[in-house]
DNA sequence: TTAATTTGGTTTTAAAATTAAACCATAATG
DNA sequence: CATTATGGTTTAATTTTAAAACCAAATTAA
C-alpha cells in the first residue's frame, strides 16, 4: 500500500455540456453518493459505520469518498491515537448541499411516502419546529413563485447551452 | 414491436432501506435521469429532441422515459396528425420537482462555477428577476436557518432508520 | 505484553449496466 | 408518391458494480 491518498479514477464518460445539472451530475450522479453524504449529514464519520449504514460495497466506498474527498465536498482526518485511522468531515462545500437534501426529502415525502409516513424529516434543532417547505428568493431578498420560474442562460453559458435552450423552448411554443 | 408501452425493466438492485433520500435514488439516482427531465423543464418534449439535446444513447432514453412515465413523473401524450407521434410533458409530480433542481443549481452555480459564470439561471417570467436562494420554511410559516436543522426520524422512520440515525450521532458525539 | 479483533482498505472475479452502431416500421414532408 | 424523420429495438463490445477474499496496521481485551 503506496498511495496515502488512493487516487479516485476519473468518470471514463462525464457529461461535457457546461451546464449547471450536468456539472452536479459528474459529481453525485450515481446510486451511492447522495447517500454516503446523507451519512455525513446524520453525523457519520467513519469508513465502516458508512459502509454499514447504506450497504454499499467497500470498494466502492473508498472510491466514492476519494472522490469527494478530492473534490473537498468531504475532508479526512486523522483520528487515530497511536496511529492512522481516519475520520471524514464534511467541508463547507459539503455542508451546502444542505438544500439539495431538503428539496429532496421534501419531494420524496410528498410524492413517494406520502403524509404521516415520512421515513425521515428535517427540524430545527433548538425549538424542534419541522422543516415545511422551501421558498425561492429572488436577488432582491424578496419572495419569489415556484410556478413563475423559468431557466435562462446564464453569463458562462456556452454556445451549446445558448442552442439546446432555445431548441427545447421551440417544443414548449408548440404546445 | 408489439409492447406500446416497453416494459420498463426495475433496477437490478435497489435501495431497500425505508428512507427519503434512498427512495429518491432508486427513481433518479443514474447519470441521465435528472439531465432529461432539465431538458423537460426547458421545454423539450420530443424523443429526438431531448436524446440530440442531452447525447444520451436511444436505447437509455428509451427505458429512462418508459420508467418516468410509469413512475408519472412524465406522461406520454399522442400528437401524431396522421398516426401516432409522441410528446413527453412533466405531470404534476414532474413539475414538483423544480425545487431540486433550483437546489442543484444554486449549489452547482455557487461551488462548480463561481460567480459570473454561471452557464444556468433561474428567473422570475414576468418581472425577469434572477432567484438567488432557497429559504427553509417551518410548519408555522416562519423562516428556519439551514445551519439549525438536523435530520430526525419521521412517523414513517422503520426500526432499521431508528437505528441508523442513532448509530451515526454516536460518531457525531465523538468529536 | 501479547493475542485477538476491528478498521480501512485492495484485489479478484462474476454479473449487470452502458455505449455505440445497425436496423426497422410507421409518420410526416416535399 | 418518393424521401426523410421519428421513435424506437436489437446486438455486441466496453465499463461499472457487486460480492467475496485477502491483508497490514491499529485498537482492545486478557
Amino acid at each position: 500500500m503506496q498511495p496515502l491518498f488512493s487516487r479516485s479514477p476519473a468518470i471514463a464518460k462525464p457529461h461535457t455540456q457546461t451546464c449547471s445539472i450536468a456539472e452536479f451530475l459528474n459529481l453525485f450522479g450515481d446510486s451511492w453518493t447522495l447517500l454516503i453524504l446523507r451519512e455525513a449529514f446524520y453525523g457519520a464519520t467513519r469508513f465502516s459505520h458508512i459502509q454499514k449504514n447504506t450497504g454499499i460495497a467497500k470498494n466502492l466506498l473508498s472510491d466514492r469518498l476519494a472522490r469527494l474527498v478530492e473534490e473537498e465536498v468531504l475532508e479526512r482526518v486523522n483520528v487515530g491515537e497511536r496511529g492512522t485511522r481516519y475520520a471524514y468531515h464534511l467541508t463547507e462545500k459539503g455542508r451546502a448541499l444542505m438544500p439539495v437534501f431538503a428539496a429532496i426529502i421534501q419531494w420524496s415525502n410528498t410524492w413517494q411516502f406520502g403524509p404521516g409516513k415520512e421515513p425521515i424529516l428535517l427540524a430545527d434543532r433548538n425549538s424542534g419546529q419541522h422543516f415545511a417547505a422551501l421558498a425561492p428568493v429572488g436577488s432582491d431578498g424578496h419572495a419569489l413563485q415556484w410556478a413563475e420560474l423559468i431557466t435562462e442562460p446564464g453569463p458562462g453559458a456556452s454556445r451549446a447551452t445558448l442552442y439546446r435552450i432555445n431548441q427545447s423552448r421551440k417544443d414548449l411554443d408548440e404546445r
